[in-house]
RNA sequence: GGGCGCUUAGCUCAGCUGGUUCAGAGCGUCUGCCUUACAAGCAGAGGGUCGGGGGUUCGAAUCCCUCAGCGCCCACCA
């Protein structure tokens, strides 16, 4: 066999394995008779780049789906990108922004032209970082949420569900972003603590007469040096009070009923509006009074509706000042914020402003505070969803782990709200709603078709429009909400809605697992669970596996303004893809942010040296038929093969729950200390002698087990070693090696192994402590007996030269236990005799308290009459071992006393 | 404001349908070793009254109450 290197070189072999699975097509997966285990990709977004959370998601679909091909079924991962429509949209308009163009000079199709371009470019290098980690994917199969076959998808989907009228068109307050000039889901916003300011603002009566009533008690009038009595709001938003159609109280609030049944005058813009009353108004907020702008407030807008009131928009689309607000038009809403405020207090109208903290919501984009504004746009009824999709995942018909997440998910749905899904983007599915001017009426009609020539069929089916030509259709500017077409995302993947009950989706559908983060259970988990049973009638998969946030090692989220983030590849290019997958898993129970630190990679990388060189030595033994297997090995493979079968049933066990990091911990367990540390060095012949030939067969098996067992976590090495563990054809890979079942074991000889082991370590210790080489060979005396088919084992790794049972008490020799047995090793050099002295008092002191605990518990009438017979049978037998440890403590004494 | 969760060794976490796998694991730390697979290693050894207080019980890390601190999600008050 060649010469290896003592360290392992993973950028050696990462490629060149990586290579080897795609020329031979072993990722790929078509329908058979297997059970099948399907896995679909959370999409990255096209224009992506690979960061941890993806390292983290990506490593354990791989995990799942690499061990359910070995474990013989069907195993498919479908890749594929998001198109991601209003993030990639921001950054193509910034980069023609750097080139000195803006959206707004170009056309539709010249915009698209460029998104196309830069999509091209950009696209999919995430897929190909990827694969540098070993994701087994399916990559014939990758997929693009705006590629053909998914529009059409999309489209046929958005069609289906305005016929069902579960799709409308609707005047709503949705949120704006005034950067990108579209409306925005509500789940689009995140809130922002801002110190801002609260203005005070006075609204002077409009019908104030000249000798008022005087005030009733509790009441709080305003009045000016000239007698002029005024309301006063409090507003973080002055530059609204053009918008202003009502001023609202309270109708118990006593501070301002005074205000009751008047009218009062909008400051600067001196238009009458009513008092209006409502119980929404809180009486202890401000002064009680509260302006109401039906446009630019969802709750005013409620108020609007409620009480009849005007609307007035005064914003435009880029939230500049508009026409019909009258002044400061063309201004920005922040400086006019800061004109009003100015031009308030000149004219007196400004009260006070105080320091105020509040919540602004913010585009999750573009980081701009979103306007709320009265739009035409267009919704789906989720009231009908939510009713089919909660039961399954309450029911665990689809599984949530952590299972927390299911109170999250019921609700979010218990309240469920409208989902506007347009947007006024062109990067994404344009809506299919075609306008016309209907001939009779005059006024805009619109038709949802698949096409525009479908559209142009059911206008001219229409009464008067008979002779409409496209030219007289316009197709409705704005496009889908990206998650409208990541919804769909399991069931495109299979064509499954342009072609139903097709074989693939028949056979793949419901997935396996999906693997993703709880910040999109709304945006996407749930909504594929809706999707799945509208048009699908099943679960679109069985379980979800949440996994935490990516955090830095002082629990920082980790993001590119800190840069606490590190450059995933370059990880890879220092510790190889396994050492860093490994990083990833040792981290990351489910659910819990995980603590990212390059030291668990290092532990990774370290872990690959350890398999690397448990090869090595294997490797360099060489065969000699001619000898015997010895006794040491007989028990040492009959051991070590119990070990084996145990860890596989443990680790199933994990995997089924779902506890991936504690299944890889109990893998590297089992490989580094079972197997290295003793098994390896228990079968070990003397250096340069040959093995027997049975030994190195079954050594050999517990290694290539051994692979198996590691290989869904750390690919590569895995694939590199096995192929030295036996001659195969071109094209075979461990890939495809059954997974190792758990078989029954001794357990009795399990148990007679860790005895020896436990003296083992006992003479090692009293080697460490009294300073004796490992090469000195020890006789060993057993102050009692120890079964005498460990003695070989005992005597090569601790070096004992004899082992002597039913031996007396030597005072000159270092003791110690192994639970109620005692061992001696007889030193040649004399002992600290006064030193033994104290350490056996300390013992037998410790010892002592003990035993008095356990019979103050036992001599205690009511535990023994309660508790379970066998609890108490435990303490009688721990006190009986709590004796014999006296005893032994006691003679040892006695001994050394002389 | 509503909901969920967390607090166990220096760090990251497991244990939590009460009782010998109850005080655990990995990493780190300390001591001794360059012992012919591996110093990215080997052998050995420290280390926690399970956040505080109270209760239930024969018995509590585990169940209940309470206080303190931390985190997340949802709603959003002008």
């Amino acid at each position: 066999m060649k010469e290896l290197a003592t360290v392992y070189n993973p950028a050696e072999v990462e490629d060149k394995w990586y290579g080897y699975w795609m020329e031979h097509k072993l990722f790929r997966s078509v329908p058979d008779a297997r059970q099948p285990y399907t896995i679909v990709i959370p999409p990255p977004n096209v224009t992506g780049v690979l960061h941890m959370g993806h390292m983290l998601n990506n490593t354990i679909q791989d995990i799942l789906v690499r061990r359910a091909r070995m474990l013989g079924m069907n195993a498919l991962w479908v890749p594929g990108t998001d198109h991601a429509s209003i993030s990639t949209e921001t950054k193509v308009i910034a980069k023609l922004a750097s080139e000195g163009i803006k959206k707004t000079d170009l056309t539709r199709e010249q915009f698209l032209e460029h998104a196309w371009k830069w999509t091209r470019k950009h696209g999919g290098i995430i897929l190909t970082q990827l694969r540098k980690l070993g994701a087994s994917c399916d990559w014939d199969r990758t997929a693009f949420t705006m590629d053909e076959a998914r529009s059409r998808a999309v489209v046929k989907v958005f069609c289906d569900l305005y016929d069902k009228g579960l799709i409308y068109r609707g005047l709503r307050m949705v949120n704006w972003d005034p950067v990108n000039l579209t409306a925005i889901s509500d789940d689009e916003v995140f809130f922002e603590q801002e110190q801002s300011k609260l203005y005070y603002l006075r609204y002077y009566l409009a019908d104030d007469c000249a000798n008022p009533v005087p005030a009733a008690e509790g009441e709080v009038i305003h009045t000016d040096e000239n007698g002029r009595r005024y309301a006063v709001v409090a507003t973080t938003r002055p530059e609204t009070i053009m918008g202003d159609t009502a001023m609202c109280i309270n109708p118990k609030d006593p501070k301002n009923t005074w205000l009751k049944g008047h009218k009062v005058i909008v400051p600067l813009v001196d238009r009458v509006i009513p008092v209006i009353e409502d119980r929404y108004v809180d009486i202890e907020f401000g002064t009680g009074c509260l302006k109401v702008t039906p446009a630019h407030d969802k709750n005013d807008n409620m108020l609007g509706k409620k009480h009849n009131l005007e609307t007035i928009d005064i914003f435009n689309d880029d939230a500049t000042v508009a026409e019909c607000a009258g002044m400061y038009v063309g201004m920005d809403r922040f400086d006019c914020r800061k004109a009003i405020a100015e031009d308030l207090a000149k004219a007196g109208l400004l009260e006070k402003v105080e320091d105020y903290t509040n919540n602004v919501g913010l585009s999750e984009r573009t980081k701009t505070p979103v306007e709320p504004r009265l739009s035409l746009q267009w919704f789906v009824n989720m009231k009908h969803f939510a009713e089919t999709s909660l039961k399954p995942v309450m029911d665990d018909v689809i599984r949530f782990v952590p299972e927390k997440y299911k109170t999250t998910y019921r609700n979010w749905l218990e309240n469920i709200q409208d989902w506007c899904i347009s947007r006024q983007l062109w990067w994404g599915h344009r809506i299919p709603a075609y306008y016309y001017t209907d001939p009779a009426s005059g006024e805009e009609k619109f038709v949802v078709a698949e096409s525009a020539e479908k559209a142009l069929d059911k206008v001219r089916a229409l009464p008067g429009c008979e002779n409409f030509t496209p030219a007289d259709l316009r197709q409705d500017e704005g496009a889908l909400d990206t998650w409208f077409s990541s919804w769909l995302w399991p069931i495109t993947l299979f064509d499954g809605i342009n072609n139903p009950g097709n074989p693939e989706i028949n056979y793949y559908y419901p997935t396996a697992t999906l693997v993703t983060g709880p910040d999109i259970i709304f945006f996407w988990v749930a909504r594929m669970i809706m999707a799945g049973y509208e048009y699908v009638g099943k679960e679109p998969f069985k379980n979800v596996y949440f996994t935490g946030i990516v955090r830095d090692n002082l629990g920082r989220k980790m993001s590119k303004s800190l840069g606490n983030s590190p450059d995933p590849l370059e990880l890879i290019a220092r510790f190889g893809a396994d050492g860093v997958r490994m990083g990833m898993m040792l981290a990351a129970p489910a659910g819990n942010d995980i603590m990212f630190d390059e030291r668990l990679c290092e532990q990774g990388r370290n872990f690959c040296n350890k398999i690397w060189n448990a090869f090595r030595l294997i490797n360099t033994w060489t065969v000699d038929d001619s000898i015997a297997m010895p006794e040491v090995n007989r028990i040492a493979i009959e051991w070590f093969r119990g070990r084996l079968n145990a860890t596989v049933a443990e680790v199933n066990d994990l995997f089924d729950k779902f506890r991936i990091n504690e299944a890889l911990m109990c893998v590297y367990r089992l490989f580094w200390d079972e197997f290295s540390s003793w098994y390896l060095e228990m079968v070990k012949p003397a250096y340069g002698a040959p093995i027997d030939a049975a030994t190195m067969k079954a050594t050999t098996e517990f290694f290539d087990s051994l692979l198996r067992m590691l290989h869904p976590f750390m690919p590569f090495i895995t694939e590199e070693l096995w192929q030295h563990l036996a001659a195969r054809a071109e094209g075979e890979s461990i890939m495809y090696a059954p997974m190792p079942a758990a078989d029954e074991y001794d357990r009795d000889l399990d148990s007679t192994v860790a005895l020896a082991k436990e003296i083992i370590s006992g003479v090692r210790a009293i080697r460490a402590k009294k300073n004796i080489p490992a090469k000195e060979a020890l006789p060993l005396n057993v102050i009692g007996t120890i079964p005498a088919s460990i003695h070989p084992l005992v005597k090569k790794l601790a070096n004992i030269s004899d082992i002597e049972m039913e031996s007396k008490k030597d005072a000159a020799a270092a003791t110690f236990m192994v639970g109620t047995l005692e061992f001696n090793v007889p030193l040649t050099s004399s002992i600290d005799v006064d030193a033994e002295i104290a350490r056996l008092k300390k013992d037998i002191a410790y010892l002592e308290g003990f035993k008095a605990s356990i019979e103050k518990k036992l001599s205690n009438e009511r535990f023994v009459n309660n508790a379970p017979a066998a609890v108490v049978e435990a303490e009688r037998k721990k006190l009986a071992d709590t004796m014999a440890k006296l005893a032994a403590n006691h003679a040892s004494l006695d001994a050394l006393k002389g």
